[in-house]
DNA sequence: GCAAATTAATGATTTATTCAAG
DNA sequence: CTTGAATAAATCATTAATTTGC
């Protein structure tokens, strides 16, 4: 079945691409095209158009989006990372605690407010914490779809080419690595930010 | 003088608008006109073009600019107003203090670390601390109406891709936890991230 | 007055977020 | 849930205002 390959019958409100279309596109995803300029969007699309119906804006489109969401899954991967590396050293910590307190016996109940190990409190809960932290909700309903197509592909005139650098690696620099003393790392205190992005914001003004 | 009226001597890099096509476009805004589709950019530039130079794109990011902004004003002008309401309440609540203070005259000296009414302390430093302000990102709009679509996608100058490396880490505090010491209404709970300039639309320029 | 130097505005791009179809 | 499409926010970069020293 090739839901994309559908032509006249059903007047598709949005393009759905075909797997070969989809592959061609990671395949120079991954070959280091991150943001094609005009010309290079055009010629792609000419050029994938042999797989089925497609636009400039179509490509322009995925481009953004796969570069967006590629950034996006690293981010989240880094911070579940992080996050994974804070309970382990609260675990840590709080054992640390129980076996002191177990040593010598009986002798400090204000030591802590704690008696057992932590780990036994976090209970199946590592997973459910480090999942609920990065939660979307998508809605799902369906209204109408009207949408007002306009071209983009007219728009894409201008000149020059020049390949852009590879850039790879670098969206990954989020937060301040944040030295993890024991304890008190990981200053998302509470449920503050739910969203996984990490807002770098340097101004840096450049003086001419 | 029209510094915008130039047509073709200089090969200005950006669009100059002249006053009348500035006008004209403020115009359309307050009359309701937020985001205008294709055929409305399209219909604005070719009317607009009778002042002076002008394509869609222009129209395009001049709406998208003027929005964008307007709603960063409002926002600043929401955050003053609330930060100054604090401001007010906190110099009510030291000068109670003091009040009572004086009342039981020199009986507690324990009630708080304040000796004197605060406005004394604040001594000029009212403005300064409006003028430090956090903005945050509130959702409330409304493209209630129709608007749909408004495309003239990028892509139109591609230049070196210069990929900007200021990214770095280690800010001592990503987070600023402003917790008020005192009082402690005006409950920002949501995310500061301070930044921007307070660009007084007003002379205010204050020589030092 | 008048440029060099700063600063503020704003046009143009890029990135993040949201909406909704499939 | 995945992802195409659209919008909003953030950022970059250039031009206009303005301050400033002469």
């Amino acid at each position: 079945m090739s839901p994309a390959a559908t032509s006249a019958s059903s007047p598709s409100s949005r393009w759905c691409p075909t797997r070969e279309q989809v592959m061609i596109l990671e395949e120079m995803y991954r070959g280091g095209i991150k943001t094609p300029n005009a010309s290079q969007i055009q010629h792609i699309a000419s050029h994938l158009s042999l797989y089925g119906r497609i636009e400039g804006k179509n490509v322009f489109y995925w481009f953004q989006n796969h570069k967006a969401r590629d950034r996006q899954k690293l981010r989240r991967k880094l911070l579940m990372h992080q996050h994974n590396l804070y309970l382990q050293n609260q675990l840590m910590y709080h054992q640390k605690l129980y076996d002191h307190n177990q040593q010598n016996n009986h002798q400090g109940p204000l030591l802590h407010h704690l008696d057992s190990p932590l780990h036994q409190l976090y209970q199946g809960r590592v997973e459910d914490a480090s999942t609920q932290l990065f939660s979307y909700t998508w809605k799902a309903d369906l209204p109408e779809s009207s949408y007002n197509m306009a071209d983009l592909t007219n728009r894409f005139r201008d000149r020059d080419a020049m390949m852009k650098k590879a850039m790879d690696a670098d969206p990954t620099s989020p937060c301040p690595d944040r030295t993890l003393k024991t304890l008190e790392l990981f200053p998302i205190t509470t449920t503050i930010s739910l969203k996984d992005q990490c807002t770098s914001s340097t101004k840096v003004r450049n003086p001419s």
